[in-house]
DNA sequence: TCGGTAACAGACTGACCGGTCTGTTTGTAT
DNA sequence: ATACAAACAGACCGGTCAGTCTGTTACCGA
């Protein structure tokens, strides 16, 4: 076997994906991310078929890596407590105290640009989304719905679940609109607090 | 003054907010807009001085009807009654009676299309975007500091206040990725019972 | 009715885009 | 040593892009 690859197609991936996530996927040309990762048409069409073979690398590893987050999230909130409450908010302050370290790398959402052209998700760029959107989904409803007991029958568990995505998501695009990354955390603190509020017994 | 051609100008921001909300922004192209619109280069570049001043135009008009509808649901909410918690509720409750109907007319949100790009934001495309969110976060903080009272000073109110954008567009973004526009209504109400329970004094 | 101007229409242009193709380098198995 | 294939490098190509330019048409005041 000649010389190793994966070193230049990773290079290309986080250049591509710095770059996709601050200017879109379609106002990011292939010369741009050539010229970033210091690669070339040949490297960059070796490892890549298409450009739209590229975005579905990147939604591919960015939705792996985001699993990985989540279930570092329940690893730890799993041995903090063996309180069901306790662990719900175990598991939502862990990413709060991850929301500045989490902005000052990424400025938003690989998930936002990807959403925001139809194009790649008809392209099937959207099933790790999906899978991700569902694996947060199944996770915190196993948390909420113990942590609520026999009230989880009255309540959408499902929805609240969908509630911590929608939580991270909206973040992001305020952050974005604001220019102020803090905003990040003090969502994460809200969104504990009302849960918090929801899951007390009256 | 000849003809009026306020019309035709009509006519194609509608036509392009359809198609950037769809495919996003710089994957729509000025042709594309043309042609769906019915119109013509001339028209086109008549009315708007660039693409750029198109998405200027754009989200302008976005932004204010946006607020709009914002002022809608408080006039509403304050008719609806005196106490300050019940205000909240029906403040959120006026949304989530008309989401099915918000996410058949639009499938996603334009400030999502916008954001994507930072080009857009560096060429003034994000003040009204900015406009829209200080416009929630005002009337919303001053909904909710009434419900809080005087416990209003131990929460930070104005990041409860933007989580109502936030569920918004994160509301958007998922049901995006799922494919259900389903999703709206149930964040809304998912929202509304979690600022409940906030809201109720220990 | 006629001059002027806003409102269009559409051929055209140069830059840039994604993708191809030919050639070169480099590691490795034999 | 040599053969071979993967890993690159970059010139090149057809198409598309935003934007221009030269008209033509419709309206309105004088």
């Amino acid at each position: 076997m000649p010389r190793d690859g994966t070193a230049t197609r990773e290079r290309i991936l986080t250049t591509a994906e710095q770059l996709v996530i601050e200017n879109g996927y379609a106002a990011t040309s292939v010369d741009q991310v050539i010229a970033a990762s210091g690669s070339s048409k040949g490297a960059f069409f070796h490892h890549f078929g298409s450009k739209l073979d590229l975005a579905r690398s990147l939604i591919e590893r960015y939705a792996t890596a985001d699993i990985a987050q989540l279930d570092g999230a329940l690893a730890h909130a799993r041995s903090a407590t063996d309180d069901p409450r306790e662990r719900v908010d175990a598991f939502l302050a862990h990413f709060e105290d991850r929301a500045d370290e989490i902005m000052s790398v990424q400025s938003s959402c690989l998930y936002v640009s990807i959403l925001a052209e139809r194009q790649l998700m008809v392209a099937g760029a959207s099933e790790p989304i999906l899978r991700a959107v569902v694996a947060w989904r199944s996770a915190l409803a196993d948390l909420l719905g113990a942590a609520l007991g026999e009230r989880a029958a009255a309540a959408d568990v499902e929805a609240l679940a969908d509630h911590v995505f929608v939580t991270f998501e909206g973040a992001f695009l305020l952050a974005r609109s604001t220019g102020d990354p803090g905003h990040m955390r003090r969502q994460l603190a809200t969104l504990r607090g009302l849960v918090a509020a929801f899951l007390t017994p009256a």
